[in-house]
DNA sequence: ACTAGCCCCTGGGAGC
DNA sequence: TGCTCCCAGGGGCTAG
């Protein structure tokens, strides 16, 4: 699931590839009258606006904040002797969710594939060799392509379609329900000892775990690395957050940093589907400690005073916590 | 103002 | 082989 290293190694991606290039399509395949996606492009009437106000634009800039990827735009052309778009300049903004991610290359509409043989409404395949990474099964469950002014496309591809789409303008982006309660991101130089403190006392009584998955409080961590984190801070997951000591907040401090730069520089964790733009899957999930890894022996080593390698006796355990799973070492996580 | 719990969605795996 | 059932989980929403 895309969480801070996946969504920004997909960011990255963009910021190379698209930068400065014009949309000139965009079309999907959604088409829901689920009220709770009446402000995406799953809704029918509102893909009309989105394909209206998007088409011609220029793509200025790609950002992330906490998991979401804003695409900004240019403001919109329009026929002369009409008036500009209300608002200025637009910004798409993309939740990738629990199975989303978006691919960058070259793709044909091919109605007897995989994706459309599955029920999809419609269904596109990249242009490629047949041992195309793009072959992977994941990445077929494209519900968005925008076509670029460089031939090449922009696809949004989410197996589960809990995925978010959405048109902001640029101006108030950050203004907006989407954005204005997410707390600091833990890649800020500035995100220190001083923050993570002044931001846990925001849930004073609540289990770590969930508090440091909460993006008002913390931007950018899901299940997968709150777990590696607490696994290599020694810490429980459901120790409350005003019981952790002074050095706990610091191996915490250490951990989230250390581990958020690892999941970048493998190209994020795809145990599950997610795959950076040219389709291909990160490596994190080779490394996991504890996600995942229940009922194994417990990796942690220490370097005894007298110079021997000693392994920790503990097993990894799973359990439920505020309805998401939690992996945990039975012996040093306290 | 809090939080627990439901819901969205669908491929994959287990069990029969 | 093929059916049913359950699981994965971010975050929006609602009921308490």
């Amino acid at each position: 699931m895309p969480e801070l290293p996946e969504v920004e190694t997909t960011t990255r991606g963009l910021k190379k590839e698209i930068a400065g290039l014009k949309i000139l399509d965009v079309w999907t395949d959604l088409n829901t009258k689920d009220k709770r996606k009446h402000d995406t492009v799953a809704d029918v009437k509102y893909f009309k606006t989105f394909k209206k106000e998007i088409s011609g634009t220029k793509i200025i800039s790609v950002e992330r904040k906490a998991k979401n990827i804003l695409i900004n735009l240019s403001t919109p052309p329009r026929p002369t002797g009409t008036p500009p778009s209300k608002g200025g300049d637009k910004t798409i903004l993309i939740h990738l969710k629990m199975t989303g991610h978006l691919l960058y290359g070259k793709y044909k509409f091919n109605p007897s594939s995989y994706h459309h043989r599955k029920g999809g409404a419609g269904s596109w395949i990249p242009d490629e060799k047949a041992n195309s990474p793009l072959h992977d099964p994941y990445n077929r469950f494209i519900h968005v392509v925008f076509t670029l002014s460089n031939k090449k496309h922009l696809a949004f591809c989410d197996m589960r379609k809990f995925g978010k789409m959405t048109l902001l303008d640029t101006k108030t982006a950050h203004d907006t329900k989407h954005l204005n309660n997410i707390g600091p991101d833990p890649l800020e130089k500035s995100f220190n000892l001083r923050t993570l403190k002044e931001r846990l006392l925001k849930k004073l009584n609540g289990k770590i775990k969930t508090v440091f998955m909460d993006q008002s409080v913390i931007a950018g961590i899901g299940n997968i690395y709150s777990d590696e984190i607490l696994w290599r801070s020694g810490v429980h997951p459901e120790r409350k957050t005003n019981t952790l000591k002074e050095n706990e907040l610091k191996l915490i401090l250490k951990s989230t940093k250390e581990l958020l730069n690892k999941g970048i520089d493998f190209g994020g964790d795809s145990m599950s589907d997610y795959r950076n733009i040219y389709g291909l899957r990160g490596e994190f999930q080779l490394h996991h400690e504890a996600y995942r890894c229940t009922g194994e022996k417990c990796r942690r080593s220490r370097v005894s005073p007298r110079g021997r390698k000693k392994y920790c006796k503990g097993v990894i355990l799973r359990k439920i916590i505020n309805g998401r799973s939690a992996h945990y070492c039975s012996n040093h996580q306290k």
